[in-house]
DNA sequence: GTAGCTGGTTACACCGAGGGAACCACGGAA
DNA sequence: TTCCGTGGTTCCCTCGGTGTAACCAGCTAC
């Protein structure tokens, strides 16, 4: 915990503060941003466009679990939050490239970090599970 | 980009190796982790019991949005996960403390540099998003 | 006796994220 | 002519996360 932490109930205030009287904490717009950063395959296309821009059918064959829908919905909604960058080049036939804003590059630092943390500890997670999971038998 | 992000195919062929020929990402065990600490009152939760330790009762009232059965439900998660402690103590009647295990804190640390990303840029998103809406009319 | 606090569990309903498959327009290639 | 590749859109359906409300046991206070 460093020293930008700030206390949580400092936080819960502030929340409620920003919304007046009828601010609850299920309508927070931290939630907001976060809902949409941590979808199904928002990080997923988030790592890859951190990587290098790709088009809309490389990121389809990148990730072959993605329906098409799924992945123009994704990308849209990345891109409405500033995410990422939508670019139609003229060729024939035309084709789209999606890369990440300055604030998208600045959000996949923290979540970067997560994804991680996550890939360094699903093990000791598996592992409590198992144990939780054996204790209750 | 640190040093620490290896590149994106790498993760990913990663992930196809660990779970042979029908591993698909959908299934990889980072998002499995990333489920349980997104969920809607996880993080509000990790941060509360970042600060300090809480009874259950407690938690019910700082958290004033959140149904008796979210909150049973979430708590047991994260400690499924190996995330949260829970005791028992024999007083009368019975309280029940949560409290963060080291691997709880070792997770709020990236959890906590997300929320606060979030909570700084939120308004660039909100603006974002408007610019979007704007231009779709 | 009855109401209230402790920390839950259970039954039920809802709704929105996500998936599957078909369809679209345009142009190039065989 | 027919097929394929571009990047989508639209309809329909399922399923699980979430919410509401009621119920529970044990003890205390009025």
């Amino acid at each position: 915990m460093d020293a930008r932490q700030s206390d949580f109930k400092t936080k819960l205030e502030l929340y409620r503060a920003q919304g007046g009287e009828h601010a609850d904490l299920a309508n927070c717009p931290v939630r907001g941003v976060m809902a949409n950063i941590n979808g199904k395959w928002a990080p997923l296309l988030t790592m890859a466009l951190a990587e290098r821009p790709y088009r809309f059918g490389e990121l389809r064959r990148l990730v072959p679990d993605i329906s098409q829908r799924m992945l123009t919905q994704t990308l849209r909604d990345l891109q409405r939050d500033g995410y990422v960058r939508r670019e139609v080049f003229p060729t024939k036939p035309p084709s789209v490239e999606y890369s990440l804003t300055d604030l998208g590059r600045s959000m996949f630092g923290p979540l970067n970090e997560m994804l991680m943390w996550a890939s360094r500890n699903y093990e000791a997670v598996r592992v409590a599970r198992a144990r939780f999971d054996a204790n209750e038998g």
